[in-house]
DNA sequence: TAGTAAAAAGCAACATAGTTGCAAAATCTT
DNA sequence: AAGATTTTGCAACTATGTTGCTTTTTACTA
């Protein structure tokens, strides 16, 4: 495990819980993005479902990891890189859907665009994603 | 009313129901788009909800409307423009959420702009939402 | 325009997601 | 180690979405 969990959550004045640990580890060990439903799957078990709500709704409140929508309808959580702090978070990159293995990539080289806008839109943020065939499933 | 709900609805050998001209219609009194949720409820009362849900797939596959994803978590759905034809579906546009009055727009005259994908990585769809404060607003 | 086949609406029941309040258990602090 | 504070887990509830089946409506044709 390439960072400690429990350093990032003394970082992040988080009490270190059996929880906490097991769903940020899960978020290190893979590269793609979870789902709610993924990580209830994956956790080997036995997790309350009010319990994964509330960890990865703590986790987006501190920065840790941010939410990616998706056409289907299901908010996918992945990890925020180190620059984002708590309110002020930097999620300026390009998210990748594959549409044959369903993992979603954080492409945190591909910077999102400039928009032109017509006259009197200010926009604040802008989420791009991107669907298709990853390098894996090519 | 700007077109005729019941031509749009010949045009798409659809059968011409009750739902059917309501829920179009609302469509096109205004200019946003709608979830499921505000069409239960702008529908002057009674719709069955399995009617709202099984009429806006048949919309979608008609190419009709279109879906768009927020972060929110909630699927809207806007018309098309008149190119969108059966199964060749043309969604090169840019949408716009207003974090004011959380209205959706189509910004028809936005194109999705071209994005450098990482190697191996093969695009077919690019979804972009800017989320602001629209003109009226502002 | 009446009769009929096909399509859509409505109903019930179910499945999945997500939330809230509260009591029990774990964590942190000193 | 003990008390205060968080966090967890449970139960109940709301919202959202789906499926099968029956009744009603629509479109077609004679």
């Amino acid at each position: 495990m390439a960072k400690d969990v429990k350093e990032i959550l003394k970082n992040n004045s988080l009490s270190i819980t059996g929880s906490r640990e097991k769903i940020l580890g899960l978020f290190l060990e893979q590269p793609g993005a979870l789902a709610h439903g993924d990580i209830e799957k994956r956790a080997g078990e036995k997790f309350d479902r009010v319990t994964v709500y509330r960890t990865l709704q703590t986790f987006v409140e501190k920065g840790i990891i941010h939410t990616i929508p998706t056409a289907d309808n299901s908010i996918r959580y992945a990890l925020c890189k180190d620059d984002c702090k708590e309110g002020h978070h930097h999620d300026h990159h390009v998210h990748f859907v594959c549409t044959q293995c369903n993992i979603t990539y954080c492409l945190d080289d591909v910077v999102t665009p400039e928009l032109k806008l017509p006259k009197g839109y200010i926009s604040t943020h802008i989420e791009v994603v991107a669907e298709g065939i990853c390098k894996n499933c090519k």
